[in-house]
DNA sequence: GCCAGTTTAGAACAAATTTTCCACCTATTT
DNA sequence: AAATAGGTGGAAAATTTGTTCTAAACTGGC
């Protein structure tokens, strides 16, 4: 056993992921169980644990041997480790005046503080999506969808993506899209083969980039229909289209967001899927 | 006694000191220790905490029974629910089946219920991931993106926008970063010049496409650093990887999100461009 | 300074939990 | 098809842990 054995949680877990495929199908049993149920392993005795994932309580004390410990109380220790220290367990009188309301003033420095601001915002955004979205715009995108021979799916940068993630997933439903990616310069060429049968989806947002505009432009000089996603509809890709979504999506201190615009995005696909696709209960 | 016996921790904090007063010099002292450290009673065993406030292991069997219950281990049982309650996530899947079941009765021939089904889901799976990921795991991250010459990364399929976007944006706060995006079948020799000092961040879901599965091994034989964003810690590409995230994204019958992938991969950025990055001058 | 009532320390005991062991089963190989 | 190796379930053994008990110490009143 060259492996030393973990004496922390996250290097136990580590060594259990990495070492998972060749366990035993019992071991894996437990293995998956002590990953997701960190609490019970640390609080519950060997026979509720094992009752848990319907094992032996021996089956316990062999999966702690075979990653390197002496027993599973050994293993159990680690556990009870973390718990001790990921609760600083405050005195009495200290609990009492935590009573404080939160600050408002969020240390950005903390990488977990971060991604609770953007999950918090992110959920405001789809709440809003909700509203700002109408459902005669919605139904309308699908008929442009389900009346087009061809997809094909522009934008860039930021917008990036949402577009692959459109050509991706409706290809998955059998539309026939294309990503007009820029792959070797050829967008000029590729849009302008785009005719009145064709529909594009362009995504663009402030500040909106030419290749996506001269997309939009060729596609609306040639009689393509267009559908646009965008942050605002007096912005210039707007101005051409047959529809046109406008999607705020969250905002924290200039970092924008894109969960709103991929959540429109999903909806589409499945709506169209749902009404017109091949089969409605299968996709990847 | 007419007092009922204390059914849960707040109810037996506030009786301990109410009759703190009243208790022999013994008593009292086990009363500050249990006051003062709810997560020893909880995990230690009855010596060891006896042990800790000087007094002999009968003393906290007394000290049990002078607040009602049969046995010292009768009051543990209150600390260690306590835990259970407050740190529980497990209940994701189970949010999720609840969710699932309102669900199915919803007309999706509309588009406007699926995007209000979609925002509903994304909204859940977002809350998730704040418990989901620790503090620790994204500190981490934080330290493999600042120590890495380039960052590379890896995804397709539906794992590509994540990946996409995250190149993007490293890239806008100018980290040098480069997606591995298999134009013109280059994959295999891009990834073969990884190093020790760079980073791979390969983002991939079930079923895990080949080709990530690929970037990952040569990664992982050169010596590269990997950070994994996938579904689960069990999975083929998570066995190399020096750190994992696992995400639970919504899914809606079948149809998989990408939101809290997309809010873990922004908080990624934003985190280190807050530290590393070109502009720190931002107050706050 | 001594006595009744309480409290306490420590050991003895009892219960529980963990660990070991062995027979049986399953899959693989020859 | 038989043999072997590894995995598994179950029960017995060993250990740890919780509880009870008793003698001793302490307290306050006389």
């Amino acid at each position: 056993m060259l492996q030393a054995t973990p004496d922390d949680l996250p290097a136990l877990r580590s060594e259990i992921s990495s070492r998972y495929q060749e366990l035993s199908p019992r071991l894996k049993q437990v293995a998956s169980y002590v990953l997701d149920n960190p609490n019970d392993i640390a609080l519950e005795t060997l026979a509720v644990i094992a009752g848990r994932c319907a094992v032996q309580p021996s089956t316990i004390v062999r999966f702690a041997k075979a990653f390197g410990y002496r027993g599973a109380s050994e293993m159990q220790r680690l556990f009870r480790n973390e718990i001790l220290a990921s609760a600083p367990s405050p005195s009495y009188s200290e609990r009492i005046r935590q009573f404080q309301g939160r600050s408002n003033a969020v240390d950005w420095s903390r990488p977990y503080n971060v991604m609770r601001e953007f999950s918090e915002a992110n959920i405001i955004g789809l709440e809003h999506l909700r509203e700002a979205v109408s459902e005669a715009e919605l139904d309308r995108s699908i008929e442009l969808m389900q009346g087009a021979d061809a997809i094909y799916l522009a934008g860039v940068r930021r917008a990036f993506p949402v577009a692959a993630y459109l050509a991706y997933s409706l290809s998955h439903v059998e539309k026939r899209a294309f990503l007009l990616d820029g792959v070797a310069g050829m967008t000029a060429e590729q849009s302008a083969m785009l005719g009145p049968r064709d529909l594009v989806i362009a995504v663009s947002f402030k500040p909106y980039a030419k290749e996506t505009l001269a997309v939009v432009e060729t596609a609306s000089a040639n009689g393509a229909q267009l559908m646009v996603i965008t942050d605002n509809r007096l912005g210039p890709v707007a101005k051409e289209a047959d529809l046109c979504f406008e999607i705020k999506d969250a905002e924290v201190r200039q970092f924008r967001s894109l969960t709103a615009s991929m959540c429109l995005a999903q909806t589409l696909v499945v709506s169209y899927a749902y009404k017109f696709g091949p089969d409605r209960d299968r996709s990847k």
